[in-house]
DNA sequence: TTAAACGTTGGT
DNA sequence: ACCAACGTTTAA
């Protein structure tokens, strides 16, 4: 904390403990580095960090914190109604790191980027107004905080807080359009930054060097405003909705759990070689078979639903890579976005490109989709979370258990092609409410219609006719409703063209 | 780039 | 006041 970097760097508050999540809750390991560094378990106590084990997951702000515009602490307790509750929170920008209440944030149409993943924090629309992006998301750099991290064995699992997803500020709450200085009047400065002491050298054994140069690599980067944070989502201005800058269109409401950001790491896309997806994609018709008999089903039961509602009836499931602590995944992360689109928030989310990963969104069936592009198996993955926070020392014990590390990975995801953001679904405001109709139509691939006769035409490989001939599909596609006839596509290519 | 060190903040 | 530990700086 130089007191210089920008305005937020002065009186930036460092978040604390959330003292609920698993590791949280968990005792000291006493084996880690940190913990051996530790008094207690015979260390000198220089490194002063938390044992490894019980990094928590959702650091939260401190309860001094207050709103930099009106000075006072979070209300979101006083409120009832995720709105309100939003509203009235404390929200901490990533960039730079005021801290306000939404509600005092007086821009009518505020774009802003809510993190999901540590609660309180966004980027807020003063920030992506500016065209500011996050100044460590090339490198998660040194220093901000951190969000999570090893728990324990189970490392990266997303528990209780951390499955949250962003929003997307619509017609702000505040009235007036004008939004406000841009520069922002507001200084922060209340706080002690300007304690006289502190800037002193102080170091006990080493020289006591000033600490005032700062590390120039934060706030470098940008650039490409594109893809901040994993884990991060884009918000829209009411109108706007996604940012233009998405270079996908598609936008899908889609879980996009931790393991997709390995995802990201890994697969570039179109250039995965399809060699190893033979197998998982004849795997994969055939879960699409069985989708669309199920479907055939239900449609005979009763012609007219219109399966809005069953969209996540389809429990192929297996959770699969749900955390380990189960509490995370709760609700089907469509509703959960129709609640924030009634809000006037929307979740919103970037995928690379992709011709068939439409409608995965709502299960882990598609699960088996997925798994085609991606080399690793679902479960492998589900450590990731994002880390751009956390300090150096941390961020390495991890990155060390990580083979690898994310740091090398990132950056590639970044430059290759468009990082997936990350749509967690957020979880703050928590009030269930009624699933609503889904937000944004889904995008389709067509593809351009083969030479070939009408399969139904040929003979089967067994050498017996077909069951249903293509006039009698029709009549049965006629009877599904979108989504399911988006299975159907997906089911094999003569469907899609019919 | 990673790991160690440390000032300072935040909770008790 | 004390202790834990966050976030940053510095050393390796």
């Amino acid at each position: 904390m130089s007191s210089s970097k920008g305005a937020g760097a002065g009186s930036r508050r460092r978040r604390t403990r959330c003292r609920k999540c698993n590791a949280c809750q968990r005792t000291e390991c006493g084996e880690c580095h940190f913990c051996k560094d530790m008094k207690k378990f015979g260390g000198p106590g220089r490194m002063k960090q938390s044992c490894l084990m019980r990094q928590c997951t959702a650091p939260v702000l401190p309860h001094t914190a207050v709103c930099l515009l009106c000075g006072e602490a979070g209300k979101e307790d006083t409120v009832e109604g995720e709105e309100e509750k939003f509203n009235l929170s404390l929200m901490e920008c990533s960039i730079c790191n005021e801290i306000v209440h939404p509600a005092c944030l007086k821009m009518g149409k505020a774009e802003a980027v809510i993190n999901n993943e540590i609660p309180n924090c966004w980027e807020c629309p003063k920030c992506k107004r500016e065209g500011k992006s996050n100044k460590d998301s090339s490198g998660d750099g040194a220093g901000k905080r951190r969000a999570d991290n090893g728990e324990d064995g189970v490392r990266w699992k997303l528990t209780d807080e951390l499955v949250q997803h962003k929003k997307k500020l619509l017609p702000a709450p505040a009235p007036s359009p004008a939004e406000e200085p841009p520069a922002s009047a507001h200084k922060r400065k209340k706080e002690k930054e300007l304690q006289p002491t502190d800037t002193g050298p102080k170091k006990k054994l080493k020289g006591g060097r000033e600490k005032h140069l700062k590390k120039a690599s934060e706030q470098s980067s940008d650039g490409n405003k594109l893809q901040p944070l994993p884990g991060w989502g884009r918000v829209g201005s009411g109108d706007l909705e996604v940012k233009g800058s998405i270079s996908h269109s598609a936008i899908h409401l889609s879980h996009i759990g931790p393991s997709d950001l390995e995802k990201t790491k890994t697969s570039q896309g179109a250039l995965e070689p399809l060699a190893q997806s033979d197998k998982s994609h004849q795997r994969e018709k055939l879960e699409r078979f069985k989708q669309m008999c199920q479907m055939l089903e239900r449609v005979k039961n009763s012609s007219s639903s219109s399966s809005s509602s069953d969209s996540d009836s389809d429990t192929d499931s297996r959770g699969s890579e749900g955390s380990g602590g189960g509490s995370s995944r709760a609700a089907s992360p469509t509703s959960r976005a129709q609640r924030l689109a009634a809000l006037g928030f929307s979740a919103s989310e970037e995928e690379e490109e992709e011709e068939e990963e439409e409608e995965e969104g709502r299960n882990g069936g598609s699960e088996a989709a997925r798994n085609g592009k991606q080399p690793k198996g679902p479960r492998a993955n589900c450590q990731e979370k994002e880390n751009h926070h956390r300090a150096a020392s941390r961020g390495s014990e991890r990155a060390k258990q990580q083979a690898g590390g994310r740091k090398g990975g990132r950056p590639a995801g970044q430059t290759g092609l468009h990082m997936v953001a990350r749509t967690q679904f957020l979880q703050w405001p928590l009030v269930p409410s009624p699933p609503k109709p889904l937000l944004q139509l889904e995008r389709h691939v067509v593809r351009p219609p083969p030479d070939s006769p009408e399969p139904d035409s040929l003979p089967l490989d067994s050498g017996s006719d077909h069951v249903m001939q293509r006039d009698i599909w029709l009549a049965v596609f006629q009877h599904l409703s979108y989504r399911e006839l988006c299975v159907c596509m997906r089911v094999c290519r003569t469907w899609s063209r019919w």
